[in-house]
RNA sequence: GGCGUCGUGGCGGAGUGGUCACGCAGCGGACUGCAAAUCCGUGUACCCGAGUUCGAUUCUCGGCGACGCCUCCA
């Protein structure tokens, strides 16, 4: 059983073959902490909080570095206009991001590397890029990477350097020998923050922060290196030659690109201002739904942003917690569904076919209950929640989430105030319809339907949930 | 201009050289006091044109259209 996974630099799928064996070791570009995340953010999070789940539960050993970028120069405009300190603000977003990421579903990666914590081995890194013959010192004082010096650019991004520099949009800067160098240490500007370096006063560039902090924390040759699309060029480029260039390796094996949510066919980006940040979005959702939308689509194409794919989500997910709801669980049965699953996620991790898999055994379980097979029904809910623990989701009692209401979190949904009184309602509708008085009892139900509750009136009575 | 991705039924979204995705919505039925939930059944789907083939939505070429990267961006 092996993993097939889509290599971008290849262009097409590869067999994961580890390094080390049972180990591996995978590196995603995390955010710059200036603002809240926002559901394309959302997406890659959940894709590569998800991947390291499937490989975790294939019976990997799983690095996972995330980076957080906590200085750059948006950093320090932001900082400068709210007129407080960097590192408040960065402090501030890294826990909102946290926050973000809990009502997501996705865990902590075993390394989250600050750039402002591994200044040392940035500058170490720029040396041994100035000794190799890569980099040099422009006359403005900043360290320039020579792109020209490297023979592999533009592998990643298909790109050729005679190409690039024709139509290209790159500013002119006197300072480079080529308008496609760029900088590796920036010299910092009076008023802004620095560190020292053999190159006077100064801050990193965007790129170098994680050559660095892979190479420190992975070595200078691991599996995975993922982000989203927008980073194949120039940031992961760039990294290749950097870490390439000082460390004389392979760098990275597999490199995972995540397409981008778009909002009316458009990219959802800071630019265009088109975007939602999660919680924002998370008010009006009950948990998990966002992270349901995501894996609703494969991870390398584009979605699309709207009310209603969100519903639709919703949906779905209803669904199964619905099949689940009253259900005792028996764990560890398999059936032709796990092999459905696995493989589906071993081709490049096919979420929207595993999902298949989960609502085919959704079936499979309300047909089990309706046929009074009660083990059965056991069985077949142990096999869908243990496969929807490998891709985050039902991780709630499901009569705890379908009676959640929007903008709870994942942790702790708190108990609906109106609950007793909604229980009080349903109380007096079941008299009502033992006396018969049918009249009262759809008096009822479409007092609380207009409330957005809906009754089910089962076999055990009966249950109410959020519509 | 260069490079690249994509175009599937009412909607979302997988996949395949020749029987099945899946979810939502719709329709018919079962169940129900009526509903809801659930189950069963139900859809002349694969942008256009040419080619390869016994056979293409799936492969090749051309066209059209959408989007992305080439500047910060997950």
């Amino acid at each position: 059983m092996t993993i097939q996974i889509h290599n971008s630099l290849t262009g097409r799928k590869e067999a994961l073959v580890t390094l080390e064996p049972h180990h591996v070791r995978m590196y995603v570009c995390g955010m710059t902490v200036y603002d809240y995340c926002h559901v394309g953010h959302a997406r890659s999070l959940v894709v590569f909080d998800t991947v390291r789940r499937y490989l975790r539960h294939a019976g990997y050993r799983v690095t996972h570095v995330r980076n957080i970028t906590d200085i750059d120069d948006k950093i320090i405009q932001r900082a400068q206009e709210n007129g407080e300190p960097m590192s408040a603000l960065t402090e501030r977003f890294i826990s909102a991001m946290h926050e973000d990421c809990d009502a997501l579903g996705v865990e902590r990666p075993e390394h989250e590397p600050r750039a402002t914590e591994y200044i040392g081995p940035i500058v170490a890194m720029i040396a041994r890029l100035i000794e190799n013959g890569y980099a040099y010192v422009a006359r403005d004082g900043d360290v320039l990477y020579a792109v020209a010096k490297f023979a592999g650019y533009g592998q990643l991004s298909g790109k050729r350097l005679a190409d690039l520099r024709a139509g290209s949009r790159v500013e002119v800067n006197e300072a480079k020998r080529d308008p496609l160098d760029f900088v590796l240490w920036k010299r910092a500007k009076p008023g802004e923050p620095f560190w020292a370096s053999p190159w006077g006063d100064g801050r990193p560039g965007w790129h170098i922060e994680c050559s660095a902090m892979s190479v420190a924390l992975l070595g200078d040759h691991f599996d995975i290196h993922g982000g989203g699309m927008d980073l194949k060029f120039p940031h992961h480029e760039n990294e290749i030659a950097q870490t390439c260039a000082a460390c004389d390796s392979q760098f990275v094996n597999t490199w995972m690109h995540n397409g981008f949510v778009n909002v009316n066919a458009e990219k959802m980006s800071k630019s265009l201002g088109n975007f939602f940040t999660v919680r924002e979005v998370q008010k009006t959702l009950r948990p998990e739904v966002m992270r349901m939308f995501v894996l609703g689509s494969h991870y390398r194409g584009p979605i699309n942003y709207s009310h209603d794919s969100l519903q639709q989500a919703d949906s779905a997910l209803e669904r199964l917690y619905t099949a689940l709801r009253g259900v005792v669980v028996e764990w560890g049965v398999a059936s032709v569904a796990t092999a459905r699953f696995a493989e589906a996620m071993n081709d490049d991790f096919n979420t929207p076919e595993a999902l298949a898999a989960l609502l085919a055994l959704a079936r499979d379980l309300n047909v089990a209950k309706a046929a009074g097979d009660a083990r059965q029904a056991s069985q077949f809910a142990g096999e869908l929640l243990s496969l929807a623990k490998v891709l985050g989701i039902l991780s709630l009692e499901a009569e705890v989430w379908l009676k959640a209401l929007p903008g709870q979190s994942l942790d702790a949904p708190s108990v609906d105030p109106a609950a007793a009184e909604i229980d009080a309602l349903v109380t007096a509708r079941i008299a009502a319809r033992k006396a018969k008085n049918f009249v009262e009892s759809d008096r009822i139900r479409d007092q609380l339907l207009a409330r957005n509750i809906v009754l089910e009136d089962g076999p055990q009575g009966t249950t109410w949930r959020y519509g």
